[in-house]
DNA sequence: AGTACCACCTGACGGC
DNA sequence: TGCCGTCAGGTGGTAC
């Protein structure tokens, strides 16, 4: 489930792969993805221009495609919904399973987006800020300041799992992410936003911070985080809570499953 | 301004 | 074997 880790880490792939190649054609084998642009557009759109920066925010790639001979440049802004991932690789036989949008490169390498379960979007977008603006994506999870994210706890109705997950509030966190940063702090999905005190708010705010900084340095790779965290617990049968309370809960919460300890996630 | 619920999607998995 | 229901989950729409 791609949250603020694993976008860090296509980002990073990106960078480290097609960045700086030129566009030699754009191939769309699942139209669905596309959000707002036909595949010839696309295409026309793309050709011969250099993919010049990479960049993440909240749960949205962008990728700053130039070209010397044209004005302006334009941004590829790729959604990856669930299951989405990139994949770089020369010969057919190394493609991924479910490619639905491939840019073939001037080298001779293809980048594909695939997206196995179609939840992932691909758009062109103009102006990154009014983009972000009109989808009501608030500032980055990991670039939020601490007073900010204090204010919009203490102006949110809700419960905390929901405020976490809000992309308005600050982007990037989905559902797995909110469970381990509640654990963290040793706060219940469901105690109120609002009524959190000046410690327990900064101390939410601190394990968002270290849980987001840890995973993107492991990768988003959920078998290399500690034992100490609750993620390696889901989806196993009869979780136990990694600081020794017991059974691990496993409920909706806002109606998406959630893991918690109530032994030591108070409220 | 929240929440609840559905739709979009497909692969995996359990039950029969 | 194979069919069916259910679940996973991010987003976005609608009703309350």
């Amino acid at each position: 489930m791609p949250e603020l880790p694993d976008l860090e880490r296509f980002r990073t792939y990106l960078n480290a792969t097609a960045l700086h190649e030129t566009v030699k054609r754009v191939r769309v084998p699942d139209t669905r993805v596309l959000e707002n642009v036909s595949a010839p557009e696309l295409d026309r759109s793309l050709r011969n221009r250099e993919m010049e920066t990479v960049d993440r925010h909240g749960k949205f790639l962008f990728v700053r495609c130039q070209d010397g001979k044209r004005r302006g440049g334009i941004d590829l802004a790729l959604h990856f919904g669930m299951t989405g991932e990139l994949a770089y690789y020369k010969d057919d036989e190394s493609a991924p399973e479910h490619p639905r949008v491939v840019f073939d490169l001037a080298s001779g390498y293809c980048l594909a987006y695939d997206c196995p379960r179609m939840l992932g979007r691909v758009r062109l977008v103009k102006d990154r800020d009014a983009f972000l603006r009109a989808h009501e994506v608030g500032p980055d999870a990991m670039e939020i300041g601490e007073g900010a994210f204090r204010e919009g706890l203490g102006r949110y109705r809700g419960g905390l799992k929901s405020f976490l997950m809000d992309q308005s509030r600050q982007a990037g966190i989905g559902n797995v992410y909110a469970d381990e940063i509640l654990f963290h702090a040793r706060l219940s999905p469901k105690a109120k936003a609002m009524r959190l005190s000046r410690a327990e708010a900064r101390r939410l705010y601190r394990s968002m911070r270290r849980v987001l900084s840890l995973a993107s340095e492991r990768k988003g790779r959920r078998e290399r985080f500690p034992r100490t965290w609750i993620t390696p617990r889901r989806r196993r049968d009869d979780p136990q809570c990694p600081r020794g309370c017991g059974s691990v809960q496993v409920g909706r919460v806002n109606g998406r499953t959630t893991y918690w300890c109530p032994g030591c996630q108070e409220h």
